[in-house]
DNA sequence: GTACTGATTTTCT
DNA sequence: GAAAATCAGTACC
């Protein structure tokens, strides 16, 4: 039920697609959050707009490292956004997790994120990291074992067919604006924006 | 309903 | 010193 390294050992792209649909959890001492992935977006090689572009820093060190572990950073001074580490080690390849459908733990969510309307917990990188209680703490964690973990699509009941996967633009980026690298659930509620 | 703005601080140049 | 992979609130149809 936990995705394995080889999952995120391969293309970014393909990654980011079969993402969607699987499942990120997060447990701590308030209890357990997660939700559907609904939306994504990957961060690849000679991509002027992935935080590795000019090299490893501190802060991006480990999207340089093995997949299968979290990128998490500060955003704007406010916010945590997530993202899942992919391709071969050194590639500096992520996937920024966007929006889920919140499925594990919907009140405490509600109680993280001071709102009740399900759509506005995990409808955007800041939202739901505030809603799974994800902070920085958890940069450079695996994926594999520990607090954080991404489940695969059979491990909990979804939906009896899998929506169509609607492939656009990134949200948010200045450069290398135009490169369709953002993937979401066509008809899903819960995506940050159509 | 859409559009604009302020908050707030880390990060790298 | 400027820019940043954002969000919530306000103003105005």
């Amino acid at each position: 039920m936990i995705l394995p390294r080889s999952f995120y050992e391969r293309e970014t792209v393909t990654v980011a697609r079969d993402l969607l649909g699987c499942y990120l959890v997060h447990q701590d001492d308030d209890g357990t959050t997660g939700g559907r992935i609904v939306e994504d977006e990957a961060y690849i090689a000679e991509d002027p707009a992935a935080h590795s572009f000019r090299g490893m820093t501190p802060r991006n060190a480990v999207m340089f490292g093995p997949p299968g572990h979290a990128y998490v950073y500060r955003i704007y001074g406010l916010y945590d956004c997530v993202n899942v580490v992919t391709g071969r080690e050194g590639s500096g390849e992520a996937v920024l997790i966007r929006a889920l459908e919140p499925v594990i733990g919907i009140g405490l969510m509600q109680k993280r994120r001071r709102a009740t309307d399900r759509r506005s917990l995990c409808s955007g990188p800041g939202k739901l990291t505030q809603a799974l209680g994800i902070t920085r703490a958890l940069n450079g964690a695996s994926l594999l074992d520990g607090p954080l973990q991404v489940w695969s699509r059979e491990s909990l009941p979804g939906p009896a067919e899998d929506p169509a996967i609607v492939q656009t633009t990134r949200i948010g980026i200045t450069k290398a604006a135009e490169r369709p690298l953002r993937f979401y659930l066509g008809g899903s509620s819960y995506i940050s924006r159509p």
